[in-house]
DNA sequence: AGCTTTTGCTCTCTTTTTGCGAACGCACCA
DNA sequence: TGGTGCGTTCGCAAAAAGAGAGCAAAAGCT
């Protein structure tokens, strides 16, 4: 059990949601196990902390205090624990790391580059695997945390954090959706589209939304590498349907622009740093992933 | 559970008496469990919090990183709890006390005297009962909190507050003990005493005392009434033996001195304020409770 | 209006965590 | 050389927490 109790944690995870589901699927516990958290905190703290509305929770004023109370032990306790790692020399350790392919181009390397440059004495070692063979390795002990889209449930493993990816088109910064700030699907019909095919990981949603939606995609090529997708955008030969992930470089860079899709019915892809339940982090993994963890609080 | 995680109370109550059985005592929690509580919390941090001597358990640098940290935290939630309070409108409630005749004098009427001042709002009910009768009506409901001496370990009871109250020589303030910070037992032997007799609670511990050294008090007087036996140290018929919490009222007017007796032997006499573990306190108690903790940590 | 979806909450069952008490090894002290 | 006090370990029982299905109510959609 982490240093504060479950009912602070839970209590957070849910006044950020808004919603006792919500904060059940990023903490991945069971919404009946939060309910009760929240109820009987609410019962310890003698104060009603939480609105509810048929739209979901609120937090009441009471609520707010115990909030940014919470924040900023939470922030005490982030810098008090890289105080304790300082005391006792982290400047060096090695740490073993699973990605999925997606992630060898992007910014992960970028990350990790910056690392090695201001921790030159942390050793990294990349292990690219296939999402399904990373639990298992997870569990043997040979990596020390892994970042891996839409992870099953497992039972011995925790998802420390994890990031929905949008899902978007991906066109030259010339192209008028690149003025959109998001798109409809449907304008999938609309532009000649470029899209992913089996086996990558991206071909199933899009098929879902399809389906559900019934729109007819107007597809011009598909391919089943990323990279080659990318490059016919690039050249002009139409618009892409990627992760935000998979553009990042090139976005970043200016080469190409990216537009949010925004559907109901879009399955979330999300990218989570899992870890094994049972095993200690060495402090060095501990770093690397508080870097990541931060990455995603700012870059998203 | 309480806001804060077990680890954290855990290791508040180490911290502070240098001893695992030592906060074993004051939470009324087996050493093994808060043993496996301070393990695993630094096994989450990955730092040693305490080194381990035969004497007992010191903080490291990182460990008092921590309870600097913890402490400031348990501020946070104490003022927390009563904005909260103050949020919705605590100045009105009751609550139903029990106490043992020793309190009927001295800082308890002086404390809710005050309190009536600050709180006019807060009504409370005192009842004055025998210590081994307190837990029963503590567990059907009659009343809010009890303070008693020396309570056994009931299972439904819980101690919030306790504090060990010091047994010592009572004496006018011209006498020559007044003058010391504090007093071994032999000096009984050159004075001439007034003990307690039963039933008074402090004729045990002190029968115990004259056992165990094998000095022979000089006895000139018994009683088995308090005020019996200050009455006849202030007409200065000799020294008593009595507890600091006996003394309060005659120390604080300057017309009584107390010296402590040291000495290893010393059966602890403890004053606890036990709450009913699975009930709810009402805030009114609550502010009640907190008030005499804080009385507690300041006057003592 | 009728439908599905989403919400918090409750219930029962299973798993995990925690507490307890006895025992162990160690260091100190008389 | 026993006794004392210390932290720690172990097995077992009890308590707490999680999982998952299901409920009623409200909102949004068709």
């Amino acid at each position: 059990m982490p240093v504060f109790s479950r009912f602070l944690r839970y209590f957070m995870a849910v006044a950020q949601h808004g919603s006792i589901r919500k904060a059940s699927d990023e903490l991945h516990i069971a919404a009946s196990a939060i309910d009760r958290q929240v109820l009987q905190g609410e019962k310890i703290l003698g104060t009603q902390l939480f609105e509810r509305l048929p739209s979901g929770l609120r937090l009441t004023t009471a609520g707010e205090l115990l909030l940014t109370s919470c924040r900023r032990w939470s922030r005490d306790l982030n810098a008090l624990q890289t105080q304790l790692d300082n005391l006792k020399g982290l400047r060096q350790g090695s740490t073993d790391i699973l990605i999925p392919d997606a992630l060898t181009k992007g910014f992960l390397p970028t990350l990790l580059g910056k690392l090695r440059q201001t921790h030159p004495g942390i050793m990294v070692s990349i292990h690219v695997r296939k999402s399904h063979d990373m639990g298992e390795l997870l569990v043997k002990g040979h990596a020390d945390f892994a970042l891996m889209f839409n992870p099953g449930h497992m039972r011995e493993l925790t998802v420390r954090t994890h990031k929905e990816i949008p899902l978007g088109f991906v066109c030259l910064p010339s192209h008028e959706i690149a003025g959109l700030d998001e798109a409809r699907f449907s304008l999938a019909a609309e532009y000649p589209m470029i899209v992913p095919a089996p086996p990558l990981a991206l071909w199933r949603p899009i098929g879902v939304l399809e389906a559900e939606t019934g729109v007819k995609v107007a597809t011009v090529a598909k391919a089943d590498n990323i990279q080659m997708i990318k490059s016919m955008v690039l050249e002009g030969a139409g618009v892409g349907i990627l992760s935000y992930l998979d553009a990042y470089d090139e976005v970043q860079k200016g080469q190409l622009a990216f537009t949010p899709i925004t559907n109901r019915k879009l399955p979330p892809l999300t990218l989570a740093l899992c870890v094994d339940r049972s095993r200690q982090l060495s402090t060095a993994a501990r770093f690397i992933i508080t870097e990541i963890e931060n990455f995603f609080a700012e870059q998203f």
